[in-house]
DNA sequence: GAAGTTAGTGTCATTATGACACTAATGCAA
DNA sequence: TTGCATTAGTGTCATAATGACACTAACTTC
């Protein structure tokens, strides 16, 4: 067996206990740059390491084992911050992985041994997605992360374990809350258009919507407020600005269903 | 340590590997009765030993460690045949609890102790539902089951470990379904009438329904064959019995949206 | 100043919703 | 045998939500 990485990064403070080494989290940070959805993700390696060519670099969730003594939230969190450096952010779980399969790479197997005292223990894994503002959240890579980027969602190449089933999970899952409840709140910037807006769910659903009957829609929820600032520098008749009235858009999220489409 | 329970049941074979200690399943079987809906719990105890008072006796949700070489459904289908005899049910995963503190009532840590030959390992667990007929699926306990019985889901007294939250949240993810696709196919007999499921749905929303609109729009649907039959020996006009249109019921399951309410 | 680009706006026909009250058919008890 | 209790079964109407649809406005760049 190859010696461990060096792992001297908050998550592994003594405070944490025990390592369960039959259980994991990952995370699915989606984010939202008026393109397209973006994923985080991360590559293998310590964050100075340049030794490996871009070729044998791998790209991961975010996603590491649960200690004994935090409930699977906290674990999240932690293991979020811990890799990508973001913290204060709302995950939510979303669904248990346990195919017995979902280790048997040979290249997750020779990472497993050079990060884990027991590389062979049977791992089921919990996950956890989020939508965070690309724009306010900065990935910095740490820990076992060589780095931590934002990639187009649907432009992810294969990643390791099962996280590429993962991520198509936590798609789907999103894919129905914005069906059933307001979202963007979270995604997008605090001033935005209605174009950015429809843009956003056009990208999440797959599909494309009627810009007349959207905007009735989202403007009758009474959740957007109208700002009296317009965009400024774009090419092209300049869009007014909203923002949500978080106090009406917390009090939809959780009653209503049948949103949009 | 005492002893362990005597454990020769299909789910303890050696074909299934080895136990894993640090990750179960629970099952949340929901049941209809054209009364009110019921839960699948199981007695701690052998099926035979009638030495405990009831009072000492407690429910649980049918659960257990998994092997390491089978999936999370497929262990949730051998823990649940294991203890009811239930089999050939779907099974769906809705989410997984792993709070630290799910185990710390003296009697659970005290059973654990006679049961597991790791009792104080920190566990997460996995939870499953599903839907049955309650005249379809007779439940008879084994392995560690003293009883498997169906108890009214208003009146669950106090479950062993986090179990009654375990519950609240199948309960939970079943009322977003029902909102959200038809249900009914599972839980109702071959043969039912409009009222059998009009009561199925208020019992699971907690809410009561117009007759005339929620004929209306289940009929709009098309998933209901109606027969030429009526009910038989009911004290009030009987009323006509219909069934499922499994081919139409299929097809919108997990289209539409906003089904009821 | 022309071209390119996105913003912004209203109508109408169709469909879905929610509120609402009476008669019909059966078993049972008096 | 009558009548009582109980559930089945049915239609309308006003209102709200939906989906389809096309043009003008405002800005930048070339």
């Amino acid at each position: 067996m190859q010696e461990r990485l060096n792992t001297s990064m908050p998550g592994f403070s003594p405070l944490h206990g025990k390592l369960n080494p039959h259980v994991s989290v990952d995370c699915v940070i989606f984010g939202f740059d008026f393109e397209e959805l973006k994923v985080l993700l991360i590559e293998r390696g310590l964050p100075d390491d340049q030794s490996t060519s871009d070729q044998q670099r791998t790209l991961m969730l975010p996603g590491d084992l649960i200690y004994d003594n935090e409930n699977l939230d906290q674990s999240a969190m932690r293991v979020l911050k811990a890799l990508t450096s973001l913290e204060n952010i709302y995950l939510e779980q979303f669904a248990a992985f346990g195919d017995p399969s979902r280790v048997t790479k040979e290249e997750d197997l020779a990472w497993l041994r050079s990060m884990r005292s027991d590389p062979d223990a049977r791992v089921v894994t919990v996950g956890y997605y989020s939508l965070v503002r690309l724009d306010k959240f900065k990935p910095a890579p740490a820990y076992y992360a060589r780095s931590a980027e934002w990639y187009p969602v649907s432009q992810v190449p294969e990643l390791a374990f099962d996280h590429n089933e993962i991520l198509t999970a936590a798609l789907s899952r999103l894919k129905n809350k914005a069906r059933v409840e307001p979202i963007g709140f979270e995604l997008l910037p605090q001033k935005f258009t209605l174009g950015h807006l429809q843009k956003l769910y056009e990208d999440i659903l797959g599909a494309s919507l009627d810009k007349r009957n959207f905007r009735r829609k989202i403007m009758s929820r009474g959740i957007l407020l109208e700002l009296e600032e317009k965009q400024q520098g774009v090419p092209h008749k300049p869009a007014k600005l909203y923002q949500f009235n978080s106090a009406e858009y917390e009090k939809l999220k959780g009653n209503s269903f049948d949103f949009l489409l």
